[in-house]
DNA sequence: GCGATCAGCT
DNA sequence: CACAGCTGATCGC
């Protein structure tokens, strides 16, 4: 997976034997990956298949069956806008020998790294990565003992800089600069609250409860009830968020919706008998595609605080998809919790006057893109992308169908805006109209048609966005088309240039079919999630997205730490 | 014969 | 990888 930017084979051989006297770190682990038992592997859940936490190993011997990590800084570049960036050697030798001699045995595995430190143009204070490993650092101000995190493992301060105080006397000019790197990750100091005890026993209990599971609503052992993970209830309240794949949970009154996404409804069927809190889209959704009976709806307004079992509660345009809300909770003495459900935190977003900055105590966060990887435009600017590529590809070929994938609800702002554009009708199959005609968008509305043949624009489901499923589409209409472009429209799609007005990637390409990979995300970006948490700087944030895993549970309560602290 | 759930896949 | 599904198989009524 690593490309040639972040891996330099031949380059990094050469830097690190300059380097190799001045080994900083040696990583130390029992390589569990190396044994891994393939008839048992479905019993064993992924939490424990990983290797157990490394444990920093300065100076000693390698032990047999084990993985040696090394981590140095071979070369520093200054950019043009006067980033510094920095590269990092990770070296990892994995031996399955029991004999320490066997070398040959051994394998080695290198990768370089890209780090920009500290004064990047995002003026981030600590260490950003362009991919993994991930530097994290703890709340060094609270933490006696100093340590970051690297990869999941804990680097402490005095292993560190106890190489450079025996060797000071003959340090190299390269070793002085990684140890002055070194300085500046440990001496940023971090100005945040003790590390947050009760948090960590709650995930470290569903790791042990539940192992990986939690995350992921279908995967829950044969045999074994699942149970609702800690981070859809909310405390002090019996109310629970997204969590219909658990039965009747215990404590739990009101069971609130945050969107008509599957993977939030999940389990959520005409036995429901409990009583749904959610916006009236997404409560027409749920009557009109699930059966879900009225009576065990409660349709709340929004941007209103209403009373619902002692707490008030509003609701708050998530940006997500139509009928996607947020929900802030306020209690009687005043104190706010907010539960974004999967938002998009766009500058507009902020504008709300019911989310105001240090008011809010605690925020459940959709953390989907919480990882610098994550740059994508504004959906306005891919919007205006797309429009333009269907207006040139029409211009060269009038007999262009336009196939524009999506899921059940989302995304209808790209294909929406391109009819407009061509002025024209819509083309969606019979589930997807009768679902956009409760949408309450009457542009939209009207537009829709569920007749192929009144226009070249026609929505279909994201999988059917391949060449084999749009040559079939194509040929279905021969007599009209005689060329297809699909859009495919998602957040996993990188940018390929963000400086121009062209955001779209070519997927793939034969005579008459083109597939284009548009990043028009859902989810908010990296840089938007910073802003919206340094805008509202809550006391607390509890990560709901990407939280199966504690090494990157560790990497985002870092950033959240860095960002709460400027 | 139907809805609900699940593994596998993208 | 995962977004948020979809498909096809299996289970229970």
């Amino acid at each position: 997976m690593a490309t040639c930017e972040n891996s330099c084979f031949t380059e990094d051989e050469n830097d690190h034997q300059i380097l190799s006297s001045k080994r900083i770190i040696t990583i130390l682990s029992d390589d569990e990956d190396l044994e891994v038992n393939k008839n048992n592997k479905r019993q064993r859940s992924p939490s424990l298949s990983k290797p157990k936490p490394l444990q920093l190993m300065n100076k000693r011997t390698i032990k047999s069956n084990t993985r040696q990590t090394s981590l140095s800084i071979i070369r520093t570049n200054s950019d043009s806008n006067g980033n510094e960036e920095r590269k990092w050697n990770l070296k990892t030798i994995a031996s399955s020998s029991n004999e320490n001699s066997s070398k040959q045995k051994k394998k080695k595995i290198t990768q370089t790294k890209s780090v920009t430190v500290a004064q990047s143009r995002y003026s981030s204070t600590l260490v950003r990565t362009v991919s993994s490993p991930s530097i994290v650092k703890n709340d060094i101000s609270n933490d006696p003992s100093r340590t970051v995190s690297f990869d999941g493992a804990v680097i402490n301060e005095e292993d560190v800089f106890s190489q450079w105080n025996e060797e000071s006397s003959t340090s190299s000019s390269t070793a002085v600069n990684s140890k002055s790197i070194w300085k500046e990750i440990f001496s940023k100091s971090v100005k945040s609250k003790p590390v947050d005890d009760e948090l960590k026993q709650e995930w470290s209990a569903l790791d042990k409860d539940q192992p990986s599971n939690h995350y992921r609503f279908n995967a829950a052992p044969v045999g074994v009830k699942r149970t609702c993970p800690f981070y859809k209830k909310i405390p002090g309240t019996t109310f629970c968020i997204d969590a219909f794949n658990f039965g009747n949970i215990d404590g739990i009154q009101a069971y609130f919706l945050s969107h008509f996404h599957s993977d939030h409804y999940g389990g959520l069927n005409k036995k429901f008998s409990n009583m749904l809190y959610s916006n009236q889209i997404t409560c027409n959704l749920c009557k009109s595609e699930l059966g879900i009976r009225s009576e065990t709806m409660t349709i709340l307004p929004m941007n209103e605080f209403i009373n619902v079992h002692g707490i008030d509660v509003a609701l708050l345009d998530a940006n997500h998809c139509p009928g996607s809300n947020m929900f802030l909770f306020r209690f009687a003495n005043g104190r706010l919790i907010l539960h974004t459900g999967d938002f998009r935190a766009a500058p507009t977003l902020l504008k709300h006057p019911l989310i105001q900055p240090k008011q809010i105590d605690t925020v459940y966060l959709d953390t989907t893109y919480c990882d610098t990887h994550y740059r994508f435009p504004s959906q306005d600017e891919v919007i205006e992308s797309a429009v333009g590529l269907v207006l040139d590809s029409l211009k060269e070929n009038a007999r262009t169908l336009v196939a524009i994938g999506t899921y059940l609800i989302g995304k209808e702002r790209i294909f929406h805006a391109i009819a407009k554009a061509l002025d024209c009708k819509i083309f969606v199959e019979t589930r997807k109209f009768r679902i956009l005609n409760q949408l309450e968008n009457d542009d939209l509305s009207k537009r829709l048609t569920k007749h192929p043949h009144e226009t070249n624009v026609h929505v279909v489901g994201m999988g059917s966005i391949t060449q084999p499923m749009l040559q079939a589409h194509v040929d279905k209409y021969a007599l009209k088309y005689n060329k297809i472009i699909g859009i495919k429209p998602t957040g996993w799609t990188t940018p390929r240039s963000t400086s121009g007005s062209k955001h779209y990637s070519i997927e793939s390409k034969s005579s008459n079919i083109t597939i284009y990979g548009f990043p028009y995300s859902e989810h908010s970006s990296f840089d938007e999630l910073k802003n919206f948490i340094q805008y509202i700087k809550p006391k607390r944030i509890i990560p709901t997205v990407n939280v199966g895993r504690a090494d990157l549970r560790d990497k985002m309560n870092g950033y959240f730490q860095q960002w709460l602290s400027t």
